[in-house]
DNA sequence: CCTGATTCTTAATAAAGCTTTAAGATTTTC
DNA sequence: GAAAATCTTAAAGCTTTATTAAGAATCAGG
């Protein structure tokens, strides 16, 4: 198996150090910065695979620098946030980073999305359209607008049911365990709870599906998990 | 897709950099400018969609500039002050910026308010009438004579229900979650009330819903936010 | 600067909507 | 046909939004 690098960069290296040990408890490589000009020479040396980065940073120019970088290698960005009332504030904006998370942070969470985003990150088989809208047969997608379409008819869905839709429609054609979905969807570091992302599988084609127990859309591949075909 | 331009001005360079790394992550143009002249001379040979001002500059002062540029252009203005008192704030929202951030700032706040300024210019997702005036099914909402009216007929509004009218409209079909809502209408880095967006909206209906328990404009989306449909 | 009116916030409670749990039914595979 | 996996349903538990009212803050006119 492929061993995964990551750039941990913080000023506070406290933090790296923390982060070092987690992360290589999960058998990723560790790189280093505690700037951005640092993170930038990292970038440039080391194959990197994922980067966490805090936003609060003294020189703010080296950490735009890292996400200029960003621009041309579509690595995945993990943001660590300084205060929590900013979380709603970068998700809310479509700043390009693919998560983040709030300090103080739990590790086991942070691990979680580091791993959600790698999975994503190598698992990519979507067709993005203009404007971040994902399509296959029927069914459409908009993630900016957060709207669901079956044959051009709005969709109104839950948040969990959003979540594992958006999920699914990223990675058109791959098949991903119950677990997989609870731990990618819920972003928790395991899946205690037996049947509940099943529960809303079926009101997702309740709502999606012309005949829910014959599901065109959203599909079962016994004994692995769940998927919507590319069309 | 229209491409905007942005100009940047401040006296020292390595944030005007940084701004424009940022910017054009989010696809703006930059043009940049160290001084009010700098600005002013930009203003004249560019096509400038909005300016981000420092307060305190050489030559001439952002304030200044402010009010040399309102003389002759409509464009958003937002103030970037070091000063986090207030004094700075009122002059400069009163001398015509539409809106002012203060340094050290952050980033991704920047950049929500520059985009939201730019929603306000150009009002993308709402159909803009002349004159400033947005429309949607009875909601007529004339921004320069600050009048909603609902089947022709004048709404009073007190001024923060304006606000939230007028954000809603500006961005009619986007979903805003309370903390969003507040942030932007209230101009606060955070959202502490549990309540108070919620209360607005209450009496935003009470106003112009026939039945506000079940409102035909002022839409809410379940764990999500709070939406007005494009008609 | 008072004073009264308007507007805003806070808090408490109610209602609505969503998620999880659990338990039995059904389907698939061997 | 038996075991394992998935499906289905309903109800309990939880979160979010709605509603109301009262007190605090703000504003305009004297």
């Amino acid at each position: 198996m492929e061993r995964f690098n990551v750039l941990v960069c913080d000023d506070d290296p406290a933090i790296v150090d923390a982060l070092e040990i987690y992360l290589k408890h999960e058998n990723y490589g560790v790189i280093k910065a505690y700037s951005g000009t640092q993170a930038l020479q990292a970038l440039a040396q080391h194959e990197i695979h994922l980067i966490l980065l805090d936003v609060m940073m003294p020189e703010m120019d080296g950490l735009a620098a890292t996400i200029k970088i960003r621009e041309e290698r579509n690595i995945p960005i993990i943001i660590i946030s300084a205060k929590s009332e900013d979380t709603d504030k970068i998700a809310g904006l479509n700043f390009g980073a693919d998560d983040y998370v709030s300090k103080p942070f739990n590790p086991l969470e942070l691990m979680a999305r580091v791993k959600s985003q790698m999975r994503r990150y190598t698992a990519l088989g979507s067709i993005a359209l203009k404007n971040g809208v994902l399509k296959s047969g029927g069914l459409e997608l908009d993630r900016e607008a957060r709207e669901l379409r079956v044959d051009g008819e709005i969709i109104r869905l839950t948040p969990t049911e959003y979540g594992i839709v958006v999920f699914l429609m990223e990675n058109l054609g791959h098949v991903f365990s119950t677990a997989q979905i609870y731990e990618q969807v819920w972003n928790e570091p395991s899946y205690a709870a037996e049947n509940t992302v099943a529960v809303h599988i079926r009101r997702i084609r309740e709502k999606i599906e012309i005949n829910p127990g014959e599901p065109k859309y959203l599909k079962v591949v016994w004994g692995i998990g769940y998927k919507i075909d590319k069309y």
